[in-house]
DNA sequence: CACCAGTTGCGACGTAGTCGCAACTTCGAA
DNA sequence: TTCGAAGTTGCGACTACGTCGCAACTGGTG
């Protein structure tokens, strides 16, 4: 469901070298990591299975790459509402942006793409006189299939809080 | 920019009462920090103003009490685009979602409201068969003001990347 | 093929948030 | 009005995620 699609093996390290990014074994390991993904990863997946590229791979060198791709705005950052702590996830940015659904319950990940969201895009430039660089939209509720089996709404937010009051 | 608007002191105090939570002494300090606040505070900010209505409160308090009003949907949280470190700041839920626009260069917090962002839901409940219990949208990019200013888009994203390559 | 700006690994650090537990408080019922 | 169970709190230790300074290393250009 996620990523690749129309995307060229290599074609991320094309981007960077072309735009004048000197090129390291650890950054091959990483992008083809990020390239080739097939879910959303966070920074320690996509540090482990880098190392299995190349065993030298720090974590900070796959820290300070994520950062170099979002500066170029060649990966996206999410956060999928936070249903697993914290941490964040990095999807290779390709041609139209999309809205990331997440459900509450199961936690699988639709992406959707709409013509009313590049719509209210264009709005926001225009009313806002707003130069858009990053627009993310996360979108947090019950897939069909688990909308039936609720039992209360409020139960399971974040997944498992059963105590309340 | 951000808040009150249309908001009557003591209401969110209320309507956990009205749904049976316990009262406590430090909740209500940190539901009048809340309520009463002028812009979008992280966890830190609200420990740090309830703690002068009532000096008991503890951290642990203040992050159990933004789990709990987050389970009710009587706030939402927001990341802001992570323009200042990787924390959550937290606004009170009144009627209309609404989109954080925000300056990667100045920092400023645009609030907007859309009929289209409406209409984008609905279509997605419809088309994806999605029950959706909080929705996110979040813009980052340059407003007209800085926008002149902006010398490369490159620059300066998250504040302060001088170094690039 | 040498040079040097740029990159890396390492380890120490910072910060946001979580958790278990014993003590305390709230609030409904008697 | 008092009592007690359920719920809440403070504390302190802990985890997870991310950052940084520095010395060593390396990519790719002249």
């Amino acid at each position: 469901m996620p990523l690749p699609k129309t995307e060229i093996p290599g074609r991320l390290q094309a981007e960077l070298s072309a735009r004048g990014i000197r090129m390291t074994q650890q950054r091959r390991a990483i992008l083809s990591v990020i390239e080739t993904a097939k879910k959303h990863l966070d920074a320690a997946q996509i540090l482990r299975q880098a190392q299995r590229l190349n065993a030298a791979v720090d974590r900070s060198t796959v820290y300070r790459t994520l950062e170099l791709l979002k500066r170029h705005r060649m990966v996206d950052e999410l956060d999928l509402m936070h249903m697993d702590g914290e941490g964040h996830y990095y999807e290779r940015k390709l041609g139209r942006d999309h809205i990331h659904i997440a459900c509450l319950r199961c936690g699988r990940i639709t992406e959707f793409m709409s013509e009313l969201f590049d719509s209210l895009k264009q709005q926001m430039e225009r009313e806002c006189r707003f130069a858009i660089v990053v627009a993310r939209l996360e979108v947090g509720g019950y897939c069909a299939q688990c909308a039936d089996r609720q039992l209360s709404p409020l139960a399971g937010v974040n997944r498992g809080n059963l105590h309340d009051t």
